[in-house]
DNA sequence: TCGATTTGCGACTAAAAAGGTCGCAGATCC
DNA sequence: GGATCTGCGACCTTTTTAGTCGCAAATCGA
C-alpha cells in the first residue's frame, strides 16, 4: 500500500549511518546489524546490492566492511531505493516494458504517471546527507517541486 | 515496492468511469467488471468499500448500481486510495499509531515523512475528474507542490 | 406476487511478494 | 593458519494481495 519495503528501510538506515560516520572508515554488515538490531544476513544482501549499484564500496577481510562510494550529498534516496527494489511504478499494472498486463483498458495509468514522476522528483532530490542529523535542522529538503 | 495495489487501480478505474458517465445514471459492479475485464467479485468488494467511505452511493435491485456520491472534481485520488488501502505510510516501520515497531532506532523515518507528505499532497490535489478524458488535454494537474 | 437483478457481507483458497535463514567459497588481515 | 569479512545462491516462512464462493436482503418490473 504505497509503502517502502523493509529492505529499502534497512538500506536507507545503513546509508545514513555510513554517511554520518564516513570519516571513521568502513563499517561491516555485522556492526550495522547490531547497531540497529537488524537481521544480519538480510542486511548483508542489501549492502551487496548497494555495492553492485556502485553506491557503496567494499573492503574484504578483517576490519573490512562498507563505505559510501561517493559523497553523501551526491547519492539520492531514489538511487538507494531503486538499487534495492528495482524500478518503481505507481500503478500496479505497469510492467518493466511499459505495458499494461492488467486490463485491456487501464484508463488511469497515464494520469497517474505524473504523480509517479513527482514522487521520483522528490526522492531524487533527497540525498543521503539530508537523512543525517546534520541536515535535520536545516530545511534543506524544502524545495519547490513541479508536477509536470 | 512503492506501488498501488490492483485493488486501488480497480477502484480508480471504476471511479473514473463513473465520473465520465455520471449523467447516464448508475452502473452495476457487473457492468464495470465486464467493461474493463476485471474480476467481478473482487471489484464488488472494492465498490462496497468506496461506498462505506461515502465516495459512492448505491442503489439496490434491478437496474441498480453505483454512482459518485459527490462531484468528480471534489473527490481526490487520495481519498479513493485511502478508502481501499487504508492509511499510507512511506516507511514500512510506521504503524497506525506512529510507533516504529521495526527497529529501536529507525533513523530515517522522520526525514522521509516529508516525502510522504508530499505524495499525499499530490494525490490529494488530483481529483477523479482529472483522471477523465476531458481533463487529459488540459494540464490541470500541473500545479506547484511545496515539500513542507 | 414472483422472479430476475443487484447490493451487502463474510469466509475461504490460491498466488505472489517480502522477509529471513543457512551454507560455503574467496579475500584479507594479523 | 586462523579469525574476519564480503560474495553468492538456495531455501524456507510469513505476510500480503488477489480472487472465489455462497447466501441473505433489497428492489424493480412484468
Amino acid at each position: 500500500m504505497l509503502k517502502l519495503t523493509k529492505k529499502a528501510d534497512y538500506g536507507l538506515i545503513a546509508m545514513r549511518h555510513l554517511a554520518e560516520y564516513a570519516a571513521v572508515g568502513t563499517c561491516s554488515a555485522k556492526d550495522l546489524a547490531e547497531l540497529y538490531s537488524l537481521p544480519q544476513e538480510a542486511l548483508a544482501k542489501i549492502l551487496q546490492r548497494l555495492k553492485n549499484a556502485h553506491l557503496l564500496k567494499s573492503l574484504q577481510g578483517t576490519n573490512g566492511g562498507y563505505a559510501l562510494a561517493r559523497d553523501a550529498r551526491d547519492i539520492t534516496a531514489l538511487e538507494v531505493i531503486r538499487a534495492i527494489e528495482g524500478p518503481l511504478f505507481l500503478t500496479s499494472c505497469s510492467t518493466t516494458r511499459g505495458e499494461c498486463g492488467q486490463s485491456v483498458r487501464c484508463t488511469v495509468r497515464e494520469p497517474l504517471r505524473k504523480v509517479s514522476r513527482t514522487i521520483e522528483d522528490v526522492l531524487g532530490k533527497l540525498t543521503v546527507w539530508d537523512l543525517t542529523e546534520n541536515a535535520e535542522q536545516q530545511d534543506s529538503a524544502s524545495e519547490l517541486v513541479t508536477l509536470r
